[in-house]
DNA sequence: TCGGATTACGTGCACCGTAATGATC
DNA sequence: GATCATTACGGTGCACGTAATCCGA
């Protein structure tokens, strides 16, 4: 077997042409280097080189031999990437959601669960949080729709409904329900992340109305400066106290009533079983 | 980096299960292996086992890490062998014939020309050695009909016709030439490393008049000992003298006439200049 | 008590550097 | 004289061995 450090310096004097570049390059000395590589052939037993007494160039033997050891240290590095790679992946688990409010929920249950382990989470949309569950880049999504699909395990989570929130002053704030055709021609504004709330915005709502607000700080700030009328829900208005004169206004349509589903691999739900025990009874109790 | 020592030490630790069968194995001590494990870990950035205090086990880490090692190992040797084996190509000109003869006649040019590197020589049919040519098998090649092909340069060689020996008292003596067809019925003796020549016997005679010698000092024997019917060829006589008290009588069917063609690919067509020159030279000197 | 891992300490070898030599331009 | 490879010799790091300790069946 050869040793890593004498193809690095093969690969480094194949590159360099001379043995003094390589040497410079690799850090130790000429004569080192000289050494290394009498004994890369008196390891093969073959010469690697033509010595032409004050120049040494690669033999066909010795591009050959070139070929391999780049082949052998790109293994070797891939090795060391691909290794520590895997076992952080091994000490995530990563989440998918298709929208915020119930990965809020459900990662403080994952983590607590999991406690050694770090809880990396995503927003996506369904079709992709399934893609990506297949091919293990997630652990664990949650969708807006139950998939058929046998080699998953899925499982109802929690529901959130829909509400716009106007001033007192606006013209729909007189309404005891909306829907979204009467949102159309009212800008509202948007956080960017909001999941699959986003696609049904753009679907039932003009593109033009949107005010898409790139941070929630920046959507915040003009929650309480303006009196432009934003979304909320039902979940978020358990946790904070909406702005004062302000009216809250539930949606009716279907669109605006979301079920959210946890799922994750068929075969790996003995692993997850806690997470969905606790998920579930977390809805139990808050009921 | 990793060095290769320390991979072979963990696919040893892997397959054997514990330090000290692993350390057994590899000819060092369970202390020194230990330490190379941690050593691994520590360059890897990852915790390759789980351990027990009195007993280490590959954690899933660890065994992604092995599946690594085992392919870098098998890249390693596959090395050792291939730039050895390369570099035996490399200095051996490897021919290939369709008959015994012109082979023996090529074989010293060609060694006179490439001093420094050997010859290994072949016999095998026309198909076969124009196949192996193009994969590189072979460098040169005698075949016994000119190739319609491109990328191979031909070059005539030299000519061989086929007669018969048959003791005084053969009903065939007195024919002044014979052909194939006069001789079905008659048993004949053959070597079996004839090249082509075989195949044009099992074609014209018949299978059960063949009495095949394995072995040339088989054949020789006989030749001596019985009165069967043997062939030689011009060539052949021109180097040694017939038994006393035989026939030799010449065979007229065209395929008992060979003309020999020594053929390379076009492109190494200047590496083999000499040799065709030689041969060219030791044919007209000949004749 | 034995099988198996780790820690502590000393040693030898293999690889390295320095210095000198050789060779070619 | 510059560039580049090789040889000779002395130093050092590191992987190894020995011995001792620890732990669990």
């Amino acid at each position: 077997m050869i040793e890593i450090y004498l193809l690095e310096q093969l690969v480094a004097v194949a590159t360099h042409g001379t043995l003094l570049k390589a040497a410079e390059e690799l850090y130790i000395t000429q004569p080192a280097l000289s050494r290394s590589m009498k004994k890369l052939e008196a390891q093969l037993g073959v010469s690697l080189f033509d010595r032409d007494n004050s120049k040494i160039t690669l033999n066909k033997t010795g591009e050959y031999a070139v070929e391999y050891a780049k082949r052998i240290l790109e293994l070797n590095h891939e090795m060391c990437e691909g290794v520590s790679d895997f076992d952080r992946r091994r000490r995530t688990v990563s989440v998918g959601a298709c929208a915020p409010f119930p990965l809020g929920e459900l990662t403080p249950i994952i983590q607590e669960r999991f406690v050694e382990m770090a809880v990396s989470t995503e927003l996506a949309d369904d079709e992709r949080l399934i893609t990506r569950l297949k091919n293990r880049a997630y652990q664990l999504v949650i969708l807006h729709k139950r998939p058929d699909d046998d080699n998953l395990y899925c499982q109802h989570y929690l529901e959130e409904k829909l509400y716009i929130v106007v001033p007192e002053t606006h013209p729909l704030s007189a309404r005891d329900s909306i829907t979204f055709d009467d949102l159309r021609g009212y800008n509202v504004l948007l956080g960017n992340s909001i999941g699959f709330w986003m696609d049904i915005c753009r679907l039932r709502l003009k593109t033009e109305n949107l005010l898409i607000q790139n941070s929630m700080d920046a959507l915040f700030e003009l929650i309480e400066a303006s009196t432009l009328p934003f979304f909320t829900s039902d979940r978020i208005m358990e946790r904070q106290n909406q702005p004062s004169g302000r009216i809250v206004i539930p949606i009716d349509d279907q669109d605006a009533h979301a079920v959210y589903y946890i799922a994750c691999l068929a075969k790996d739900r003995n692993k997850y079983d806690a997470v969905f025990n606790a998920a579930r009874d977390a809805v139990f109790r808050s009921m």
